[in-house]
RNA sequence: GGCCCCGUCGUCUAGCGGUUAGGAUCCAUGGUUUUCAUCCAUGUUACAGGAGUUCAAUUCUCCUCGGGGUCACCA
């Protein structure tokens, strides 16, 4: 069951399998990234599989949820997706083979019986697991029971995962093995059963999936070794943590994706920063999409957890928007109903803010800052900048203006040069009290690009408001 | 509790027997700037602890401690 790639190797085939319960996290993305990068980087494929077999608890929205955020990202899978709730015969089959060939069993073990035996073994502090009475069973069963199938399971031996992550990890069949079940009583396969089966069909020959896995990879050998099917190579990536070092939950902030992009970060960003959450190659922080591609491989995965902390993202978000030409700017700008197209000074007005925001959307408050006037004046810059001769400046450059016709930043600036030394003045005298007049505060890009920005027009009447409004 | 995994600056990490333990972020200070930010420079901070092995351990082994994961007719 393997694929070839171009080079006639064994082509690498990699999976995500979501079951949609809910939307994207942060964790589950960064292994499907993982995956993605590592099947691209071999010229392989990367297969999405959707584990729906729990109908109660799976929505079609989440599903959509799911493509939505992938998509949002640029991360596309290859082929057909795979809806494991399409795939009942093919487990009947399997379960039936299994049967057949007396490495499986039903067993008339009702519900009560079961919780019964775990209890016990609580109380004589043992190992609950199950205690294999129907697997060699020829009896007549018991009437009214539905039976489950279980798997025969090796009571002991050891079992290896050699773990690309890890390295060799044993578990002691009589440590960890019981004859689990492969089909429930309704006949809807577990878990265990149709992940390796889903895995060998869909010829997936390196598995990248959270280490909580991990545990339950011994089973799933289990479950390969009676199909006499090939076991896929297995990288197990450490969880990421929260900053109180438990496992990412619904309370730690921002679980959806997508949430991300609503925030005011790119997927670029995103991307970047995640690669990097147990991932290195060497001191380098940057990588662009192909750059990650090149140079993923899973070996250079990180053994142990990491924490969860946005500090690097903002870094990286902010990095990738000063780096983003401004066409694209203006793209990501018309989710914040800002349409900058027809706008003359655009250039000089995304040069000016990119430098200074860590998001898009803080990006979108700052042009709305400068494009519209303001309707108040904070006390604390008025009382600074308003005090001495400041409105009797403010008037020289208001008579500045009206003679001259500025356009570009440095016109609006060489007016404020003559002012200063006109009145023989510091550059600070002038500039506080029209960055107050402009803005209505303190902060922000320099005050000739605002200007330049808003025009001469908007310019003088915002100038001659603030006079009026604090004098 | 059983089993399994993990343990380098606050955080993300480099290191693969001999290094002044490196980078990034954050924070602090200084410089640049009409403001704020950017940018540049500088600085504080780490090998969990204890035994071994070795001429030499952050690196190898064991123990302790600490953290995490997992133990379903969920996935």
């Amino acid at each position: 069951m393997h694929l070839y790639n171009l080079k006639g190797f064994t082509m690498v085939v990699t999976r995500f399998a979501p079951s949609p319960t809910g939307y994207l996290h942060i964790g589950g993305l960064r292994t499907a990234l993982f995956s993605y990068l590592w099947a691209k980087s071999n010229g392989g494929k990367f297969l999405l599989r959707i584990e729906d077999t729990d109908k109660a608890r799976n929505s079609k929205e989440a599903t959509e949820a799911i493509l939505n955020a992938f998509n949002w990202l640029g991360l596309e899978a290859d082929g057909e997706i795979t809806y494991q709730s399409q795939r009942d015969a093919i487990y009947t089959k399997y379960i039936k083979q299994l049967l057949d060939e007396g490495k499986a069993y039903r067993c008339y073990m009702s519900k009560e019986e079961l919780t019964e035996l775990r209890e016990t073994q609580m109380a004589n502090k043992e190992r609950t697991m199950y205690d294999g009475r129907y697997r060699d069973f020829k009896g007549t069963p018991p009437q009214g029971v539905e039976p489950v199938i279980r798997i025969k399971a090796p009571q002991s031996g050891e079992i290896v995962v050699n773990d690309g992550v890890k390295g060799k990890i044993s578990f002691q069949a009589q440590d960890i093995l019981d004859d689990f079940i492969i089909a429930r009583a309704d006949g809807t396969p577990t878990y265990n059963f149709v992940v390796a089966v889903d895995d060998y069909l869909m010829g997936i020959n390196e598995v990248i999936r959270g280490d909580d896995h991990l545990s339950n990879t011994p089973k799933q050998i289990v479950v390969y070794e009676a199909l006499g099917f090939s076991v896929p190579a297995f990288y197990h990536v450490p969880m990421i943590h929260n900053a109180q070092g438990k496992k990412l939950s619904k309370r730690d902030g921002a679980t959806d994706v997508m949430a991300y992009k609503e925030m005011g970060y790119t997927p670029q960003a995103l991307l970047n920063f995640l690669v990097r959450l147990g991932w290195s190659h060497g001191d380098q922080e940057i990588f662009s999409f192909s750059e990650m591609i090149e140079l993923f491989d899973p070996k250079d995965i990180n053994k142990s957890a990491s924490i969860y902390n946005t500090e690097k993202l903002d870094w990286l978000n902010s990095h990738y928007i000063k780096n983003m030409p401004n066409k694209e700017l203006e793209e990501l700008l018309n989710e914040y109903n800002i349409i900058l197209a027809s706008h003359d000074k655009k250039e000089i007005l995304l040069d000016a803010l990119k430098e200074r925001v860590k998001t898009v959307k803080e990006l979108a408050v700052s042009i709305k800052e400068i494009v519209v006037a303001p309707t108040t004046y904070d006390e604390k810059a008025i009382k600074k900048a308003f005090k001495g001769n400041a409105i009797e400046i403010l008037n020289a450059y208001q008579a500045k203006l009206t003679d001259a016709q500025p356009h570009l930043p440095n016109e609006y600036h060489a007016l404020m040069e003559e002012v200063v030394t006109e009145m023989e003045i510091g550059f600070g005298k002038i500039g506080m009290p029209l960055r107050v007049a402009l803005l209505g505060k303190m902060g922000g890009p320099n005050i000739d690009t605002i200007m330049a920005v808003i025009g001469k027009k908007e310019s003088m009447h915002r100038i001659t408001q603030a006079i009026t409004a604090n004098t």
